[in-house]
DNA sequence: TTGTATGCGTTATCAC
DNA sequence: GTGATAACGCATACAA
């Protein structure tokens, strides 16, 4: 039995047979004697005997292999999209290539070349906050070539995407606020450059409106980094600047939320008494805090889930990109919690 | 421009030249004319030529690839070592082919085997719970396959670890309490089917006898699910039935810790002045509690990159698995914070 | 300086 | 029932 794995070939040799027929006999294929195969299948269990994938590959022009690209890896909400991705490409027989971006475009645009060099059936993506222009994108769909888009959804027509309702999960968190009776509610903005921040901006200027409360320009706080810190420091600052001091703080993201948390009891404001807090995304320590954040819950897994049968199946052309639904959107949910509750 | 990438055949055609050519040239061989070069380069980069990693594999034997197999990505400190995989892997040319075991034996095995298929160049591992046998991967490391385990050491003899030292880190954690002026300190143990489970016990036990205190075998209490529910129920129960009131829980995990927090405020007891609380792992959140969480903070980013790169210089030749140094211990850091802080 | 032949592991096609 | 051959894309030993 040689070093590094035995093939076809050895096999072969073995059994004074030709390689086609093992090959036969291995894929159960009609035309090859029972004997034969039971011989065949015998050897081949005692010589350890693994198909070569990657020749397998070559020759089908196939890699039963998807590449991810995702801004950063330790972020929960992104590793539930990620633990989404690869179960379902695990139950369906693929593999899975990660790389992270770390919100850089550069990086970005690398990956994409190395994984089609290495001939990947289909990227799922998530591009990074840096990422402007789309044609590192385009060039790839022009070609034919399967991606879709999870949670930041491009400006490119046509792009197949897999979302969540940004919109309406802030507008019920906007909401649920104004039901509490907080009366000036500041929203912390994430970057202008992701649509998903766009649409948590209007979910919560609508939410204002719609509720007869006009949505100011001063109260819509930017936080394009996302850190712990700014958000502390940004809210820190506006419970003085402000005209009408703040008593709500809707955050869209959670860490940002904190931070959020941690300016108000440093200013010796009691939450949920005197100011209200809400988040977006649900991350796991939500409910570890004193007091339990509220926040908007994203199915990631689901998400990540969503867009990987959706990828193989235009992969498997079982979907039509030119024909199908092109944007899925899944619904959020408000977990209402101690930090925004005061009745 | 043929749909499907243009291959060197392709080029080759173009140019009126041989494939052998074509080869060469894009690799500046030496003994190819500069003009044959230039011409080459320019109808590469018009042909939007890519170089097919997958035929390279085949002829190779190397696919430039390596597997992580995890137990699950949802996961901060699993995540952040992933991270670190990631980067290191992705610097030096190699892709990352991730498969999550779910803490599940079975996928365990099934995603090796996919990989070997896949002819990847090594496996990074981290086993599951359920994995108490060693010999699917015995059996490959026997053929000289490389893999590196991290964070959870096998009983393996030579097996090449990359871990931290859990049992500094558990002892430090101990007797940091014990300096708070803690006397009745329990222990939450993990599963005792994980190295580092034991080794945290032990770091537990020994800074307590060091310092003159019996360890007593009621006052270590296991956790072997790890989740906030358990430890809190245990916490709770504990505070009660044991003969002396604990006055401080050292968790094996951070989740756990943060229930023994629940457990502990549910009784009305104080944090950290009636009771202290260390976790292990230091994640995230810990900074984000109130009152902040004391914790052993592993170096997960690093645990990652210096595994792969162990790996990676195995599979390069760079070192030699016989000789070589087989067990890489990492230091781990006492993050102290308020709830483990009298003074 | 360039071309030809061969092989990496597998399977589809045609032949016997 | 089984075998021989070619092809997937590329690199290399050997020729010229």
């Amino acid at each position: 039995m040689k070093i590094g794995q035995a093939t076809i070939k050895d096999i072969a040799r073995e059994l004074n047979l030709s390689a086609s027929t093992i090959s036969r006999a291995l894929k159960d294929y009609p035309g090859i004697s029972n004997e034969t195969k039971r011989k065949v299948k015998e050897v081949a269990e005692k010589m350890n005997y693994r198909p070569n994938a990657i020749a397998l590959s070559l020759r089908k022009s196939r890699s039963f292999t998807i590449g991810v690209i995702i801004p950063e890896v330790v972020h929960f909400f992104f590793s539930t999209v990620i633990s989404g991705i690869e179960e379902i490409a695990q139950s369906r027989g693929y593999n899975v290539i990660l790389s992270q971006s770390n919100e850089k475009l550069e990086r970005e645009i690398s990956s994409i070349e190395t994984m089609l060099s290495n001939q990947i059936d289909g990227i799922l993506v998530s591009y990074s906050k840096e990422t402007k222009t789309f044609d590192h994108f385009t060039r790839v769909l022009d070609q034919g070539f399967p991606i879709v888009f999870f949670d930041r959804a491009p400006a490119i027509p046509n792009a197949i995407n897999v979302m969540v309702d940004d919109y309406q999960g802030s507008f019920d968190a906007t909401a649920h606020l104004i039901s509490q009776g907080y009366k000036n509610i500041v929203h912390l903005a994430g970057p202008k450059t992701l649509k998903i921040s766009i649409d948590r901006e209007n979910g919560y200027k609508d939410a204002l409106e719609k509720n007869g409360i006009p949505a100011k320009p001063s109260y819509i706080i930017s936080c394009p980094l996302g850190t712990l810190e700014e958000s502390k420091q940004m809210v820190s600052d506006v419970l003085t600047s402000l005209p009408d001091r703040p008593d709500a703080f809707f955050c869209c993201n959670d860490i940002g939320a904190v931070g959020a948390m941690m300016a108000c009891r440093d200013a010796d404001l009691k939450i949920p008494l005197e100011v209200g807090i809400v988040g977006f995304s649900d991350w796991q320590f939500c409910s570890m805090l004193q007091p339990q954040l509220s926040s908007v819950s994203q199915p990631g897994f689901l998400m990540g889930a969503r867009a990987t049968e959706v990828l193989l199946d235009i992969i498997e052309k079982k979907l039509d990109p030119e024909t199908m639904e092109r944007t899925l959107v899944l619904e959020t949910k408000l977990m209402e919690r101690d930090s925004s509750k005061r009745f």
